[in-house]
DNA sequence: TCGGCAGAAATGTGATCACATTCGCCGTAT
DNA sequence: ATACGGCGAATGTGATCACATTTCTGCCGA
């Protein structure tokens, strides 16, 4: 029956801010591959009960973010290399698309922004920050399909990104060499010219890069 | 404190017993947009608590299956021309992936089990019966698609299908012709073929087909 | 006749509890 | 030294409750 602390601010409800925090922790890779996570100690850390802690892994679970085994029991996913490949060609298909029908309505000043954030993610780069790295690049991304006026494919994009957060950044410690995205430029390029067939192409070939690297 | 009455058969958890039933019925038309659900309406209907029956709709929620209004109530969403369109898109995207990579393992058993599926759809249009439509049609769609070996791509889909659920319940009594699929004949035939170029067609006519009445 | 307002019913939220199951650890026997 | 068995801690599950908020209903007044 503990008493309701903070009186006022309670305008997003309590599993909802479990929910976000954990989710953007595993989308930037915070969180490593077969991390296990307890209701009751999600509810210490976010300082509510069970059940909303439960509620906010069960939607993790549900879309893809976590997995449960048989006794109930979470964690951050391991993937196979058929599921790594399998989510980057699904990022292909929709993320080509989603950027294709954003070039349309590319203006400079969106260019502009992708610009500033690509040089952020140089920084990352260079700072070896992995989930700096990752959360400026899922920026880049999102600030250019958020053109596309396409809420639903975003979503389910931002559901794929969700699913190789832990991944991700696993891989990050894998590929040495501090490149940074060489594909981003490709993809400003066929923004400026409004090359539609070359955009898709930097898009693939942004989104399949290194995940080619672990298949090998 | 009520006393769980089936001592044995207890295999899968309640919340689960809740959200595959109100997935299916979703899925299949059986609820109409707009339809409100309540927590305790559920409960009593599956015979469990809340908190199972909550489990489960945040999980629907979270898979864009039902809406939830600002003061949390959730209802089967009605959905915008626009958000129809974009789904659709997702479909063909989607599901042209999962046929083309369905392609090469498709031998002769699985096509005569899609004629047969066919031939029940047929069925099911001539007695006017929807949701014996949508669901048949959509164990034609799955059951290529599982050839695919996609479990990721495929689970997208039937995410689409979801959410498209009770709309397209609803269009049905909109396009009056019972129409049996034309395009399943084609993708049959394209399957056969191994007509590669041909059955990607046939996919995106048949995902795409009966949406375009709408935006009419 | 229509609009709004007050009270009642309904609903979602979060906390807590009891219980069954599972996991981990340690001791013992071979 | 290692494998097996059992005991205790930890964990997920589902039920129930109290409470705030929303929604509905019906009545009253203009």
């Amino acid at each position: 029956m503990m008493a309701q602390i903070r009186s006022s601010e309670h305008t997003t409800s309590a599993h909802d801010r479990v929910y976000r925090g954990l989710r953007t922790r595993i989308m930037h890779g915070e969180i490593l591959p077969g991390h296990p996570l307890t209701l009751r100690g999600l509810g210490q850390e976010y300082e509510v009960s069970m059940t909303p802690a439960r509620e906010a892994i069960r939607r993790l679970v549900a879309e893809g973010a976590l997995t449960m085994s048989a006794s109930g029991r979470v964690s951050t996913p391991e993937l196979t290399n058929d599921r790594i490949e399998e989510l980057a060609a699904l990022r292909a298909l929709i993320e080509v698309e989603l950027a294709s029908r954003a070039l349309p309505r590319a203006h400079m000043a969106l260019i502009e922004r992708l610009q500033t954030i690509n040089n952020s993610i140089a920084e990352r780069v260079a700072q070896r920050d992995a989930v700096g790295y990752i959360s400026a690049n899922l920026d880049f991304h999102r600030a250019l399909y958020l053109r596309a006026q396409a809420p639903a494919m975003l979503a389910m994009a931002e559901t794929v990104w969700l699913q190789l957060g832990p991944t991700m950044r696993a891989l990050y410690g894998r590929l040495r060499q501090a490149e940074p995205p060489q594909f981003h430029r490709l993809i400003l390029a066929a923004l400026k010219a409004g090359d539609e067939p070359g955009l898709r192409l930097a898009v693939r070939s942004d989104v399949t890069q290194g995940l080619r690297h672990l298949t090998a």
